[in-house]
RNA sequence: GCCGGAAUGGCGGAACUGGUAGACGCGCUGGACUCAAAAUCCAGUGCCUUAUUGGCAUGUCGGUUCGAUUCCGACUUCCGGCACCA
């Protein structure tokens, strides 16, 4: 079966030649740096699971390959690495449930992921990998902490957290559902804790100007706005009758006020104690409209009327809430009202300049929780002092390694498993004799992933995050490409980060990515019981409409929905590749339909690229002709269009369409008399970025030197891309009745006496009925009658 | 609930700026090759109508326009995020 393309053996001989050659990795020269543009291309990294890649992954790694790959060929340093956001709870509790440590467990799982990638001959620059939580890396996230520190950007505060006393752990909001925890039905409790903060709060200004100069979704752009949340709101102090204190509410319509006709005051308002409603505070606002009387009345600022103090959690999510309520105009108050019998009166509207309050602006972004009662994360660099007050570490003193302990959960006082650490890490003698204390707590995964991109510029610099001359080459990044899911907390986060690093003369730009692309998820079917506990496939089986769990016969739901480790819906690369190849599975990533849509994973749709792959290696063992590619105009003429169309639209990141016009030219090409090797040579060119395996293989049994991922990416000529002869559509009244072959640029005219010789038009002319003609140039006539 | 998306044949999708709806692929049907099968190749394939130069079709309802998958308004369903999954 000589004819039959062998992909396995293929994908392994190429792979290998690229390891070798070294041919992706990009040079630390300066001077040979600037010999060329650049191009920083960023995949958001993963985090390696225990349960391995999904099918999920490689489609925004594969849209990122492509562009990488396109970019080399047309000149420029492209630089594209991976690496790996290591630290993490699924990590941890592996550990737990293992009682090994997540160290090995994390090497375990990187080791999977980097070969599963390395599978699909993506173009990486390995010898940059990085790994989140490796010391030499995380002495890094440390010192960058010490910035936010000093700048007085970190601070500590109590905080409600979801503490579940059987376990003796703080849970994740996503453990827990009706207030217990998902896998146990153990109950959660809020309760109050000691946490570090980030002052995100004090860069929402600029977080949200600065959203103007990148080149990013609108949606995206539009969801951070919306999570910063900025609005001009008008603060009127409003004085509370017999009593000294002052209610300070909010309104956005101030011009209302007359039409307020009580006050509303969130349950967990500091007011609420000190005006001893003590007993009320024990009472739980767990339904939106529940509310209850305070029996306090305030004095309404315009008429002085009496205002009744009502107490209520549907105003706001923000803690310390007021308000005014003008149930004519507002829906909430009104709804409020009807329910609680408070009146609704129509009002008039007041000028501006009568207006009692002063304006402010607001921002519903809250300040960063920044610690995590865990161990799998960055220690703080930080100690506690006998006199309970926070002592920073000098920069010398970094990285804090994490301390090896005997298991990985909670102490019996409830304490973070750092607590467990022996005495010689948790205690620092200090110079006054004094013992000082370890912070226990760890910061949370977000921190690594938040400066990732620039410590791969430089990757060993012991001395510095990255060099400065080496970070102004370099940034910003100019595509991002990942999940949606990721659309504002990690991207806000890791431009937050970037905006300090930019204050403290770390960085060069204001904005970490210039260009950013969310892929839809890949979405597949997942199996949950009431608890909302989620179950894998092969638990669940399917009887008539429904499904049912094996082992007990109790009823779950299935639903489509991200692949995530989480859900137990995960599919695996490996068997798609084992199956069908690297290519194929890369080009039906791209395939299966617009990168930034929502997909729903379908292996059947494998074949028909699997058999696209089979007919481009048939089509390489012709008899090719030596002579000029002109000489088969029409064959010429479609390459020159798939040139243009793939040169244009990958860089759009239309990869479907591009696929569809690479089999448009195959199946031309196939069937073509002959088939020149220069028209052949030109289309493995354009077919490397995609399916880079075959291409190598053609090009070299084509007698090529070296790679085609060397080569240079091909020119087109516009002329060809033009076809001289169209078709122009004939409309009745905006309706398709006829259609004529015609040459390209006519007149106007020359258009209307070619229409009006078709019969149907004629006669539509003779009896007059015409009373207008619309010509659009090259496309359409449309006669309306 | 709030914020952001999505909806086109049996299926995934195409239609770049308001101008031929269904490119390309899957599936299906028929044929060729074969002892047979696989693979491959050729033809057909939105729905309705007996054919048609007919009618209906881009989630639903309405609007703007000579003309709407594309613009506007309302709605339905599904998906993502909602601050400790990342």
């Amino acid at each position: 079966m000589i004819n039959s393309y062998i992909f396995s053996e293929v994908e392994l001989k190429w792979q290998n030649k690229w390891e070798q050659s070294g041919i992706f990795k990009v040079s630390q020269n300066l001077e040979e740096l600037h010999k060329k543009p650049k191009y920083y291309i960023l995949d958001m990294f993963p985090y390696p699971s225990g349960s391995g890649l999904h099918v999920g992954h490689p489609e925004g790694y594969t849209a990122t390959d492509v562009i990488a790959r396109i970019k080399r060929m047309q000149g420029f340093n492209v630089l594209h690495p991976m690496g790996w956001d290591a630290f993490g709870l699924p990590t941890e509790r592996a550990a737990v449930r293992e009682n090994t440590h997540p160290a090995i467990i994390t090497k375990r799982n990187i080791g999977n992921f980097k070969k599963q990638i390395k599978r699909l001959g993506f173009s990486y620059d390995w010898s940059r990998e990085i790994d989140t939580s490796n010391p030499d890396y995380y002495k890094w996230t440390q010192w960058i902490f010490l910035k936010l520190y000093k700048k007085g950007l970190a601070y500590l505060e109590n905080v409600e957290v979801n503490w579940c006393q059987k376990l003796g752990t703080v849970l994740a909001n996503e453990e827990i559902k009706d207030n217990k925890y998902i896998e146990t039905g153990d109950p959660v409790e809020r309760r109050v804790m000691r946490q570090w903060m980030l002052r995100i709060t004090a860069y929402a200004e600029r977080l949200l100007v600065d959203l103007d100069d990148v080149d990013w979704p609108e949606n995206v752009k539009e969801m951070q706005r919306n999570w910063i949340g900025k609005s001009v709101k008008y603060e009127i102090d409003l004085q509370i009758e017999n009593q000294d204190e002052k209610l300070k509410i909010y309104t956005a319509n101030p011009e209302a006020i007359n039409g307020c006709t009580f006050c509303v005051i969130s349950s967990k308002h500091h007011l609420i104690e000190k005006l001893n409603l003590e007993r009320f505070k024990m009472l739980k606002l767990d339904s939106e409209n529940f509310g209850y009387f305070t029996g306090k009345y305030v004095i309404h600022p315009v008429n002085k009327k009496r205002l009744p103090l009502w107490c209520a959690d549907y105003i706001n999510e923000i803690d310390e809430m007021a308000i005014m309520a003008v149930p004519k105009i507002n829906k909430k108050d009104n709804i409020f009202a009807k329910l609680h019998n408070l009146p609704i009166i129509d009002y008039e509207i007041i000028n501006k300049i009568d207006y009692v309050g002063i304006e402010k602006v607001n921002y519903r972004l809250r300040d960063w929780l920044f610690s995590r009662q865990r161990y799998w994360g960055e220690p703080f660099p930080v100690l506690i002092l006998s006199d309970d007050t926070i002592k920073i570490l000098n920069e010398e003193e970094l990285p804090v390694l994490l301390p090896a302990i005997d298991e990985y959960r909670s102490t019996g006082n409830c304490e973070p498993p750092l607590a467990r650490a022996t005495k010689d890490w948790l205690e620092v003698l200090q110079t006054d004799g004094t013992i000082a204390k370890r912070e226990t707590n760890t910061m949370p995964q977000w921190a690594g992933s938040c400066w990732y991109y620039l410590r791969y510029l430089d990757p060993n610099n012991s001395f510095n995050l990255c060099n400065s001359e080496i970070e102004k080459y370099w940034m910003p990044v100019d595509l991002y490409i990942g999940g949606v899911e990721h659309a504002v907390l990690h991207l806000l986060y890791a431009r937050f980060w970037h905006k300090v690093l930019y204050d403290c003369g770390v960085v060069s730009t204001k904005e970490p990515f210039k260009k950013l692309f969310n892929q839809g998820m890949i979405l597949s079917n997942s199996y949950q019981d009431e608890n909302g506990k989620y179950y894998f496939p092969e638990q669940v089986s399917q009887i008539g409409q429904n499904y049912y769990i094996k082992e007990n016969n109790k009823i779950v739901k299935t639903q489509i929905e991200k692949m995530s480790k989480s859900r137990y819906n995960v599919i695996n690369p490996d068997e798609v590749i084992d199956k069908y190849g690297a290519d194929a599975m890369r080009l039906y990533e791209l395939f299966m339909g617009p990168l930034d849509q929502v997909k729903q994973w379908e292996t059947s749709g494998l074949e028909g690229v699997y058999r696209f792959i089979q007919r481009v290696w048939r089509m390489s063992l012709r008899n090719l002709s030596n002579i000029n590619g002109k000489s088969c105009p029409k064959l010429w003429k479609t390459l020159n269009k798939t040139i243009k169309f793939s040169s244009e639209r990958t860089i759009e990141l239309k990869f479907n369409t591009v696929i569809a016009q690479l089999m448009i030219f195959v199946n031309e090409a196939t069937s073509a008399p002959i088939l020149p090797r220069e028209i052949l040579c030109t289309f493995i060119k354009i077919l490397s970025p995609y399916a880079p395996h075959i291409a190598e293989e053609i090009w070299e049994k084509l007698g090529n030197d070296g790679f085609v991922a060397n080569a240079e990416w091909p020119k087109f000529d516009e002329d060809q891309c033009i076809e001289s002869e169209i078709t122009i559509v004939v409309q009745i009244n905006g309706k398709k009745r006829a259609e004529f072959l015609t040459s390209r640029g006519q007149t106007e005219e020359m258009i209307k006496s070619q229409a009006l010789e078709l019969d149907k038009i004629k006669i539509l002319s003779q009896e007059g009925q015409i009373k207008k003609i619309i010509i659009i140039q090259d496309k359409i006539i449309n006669f309306i009658t």
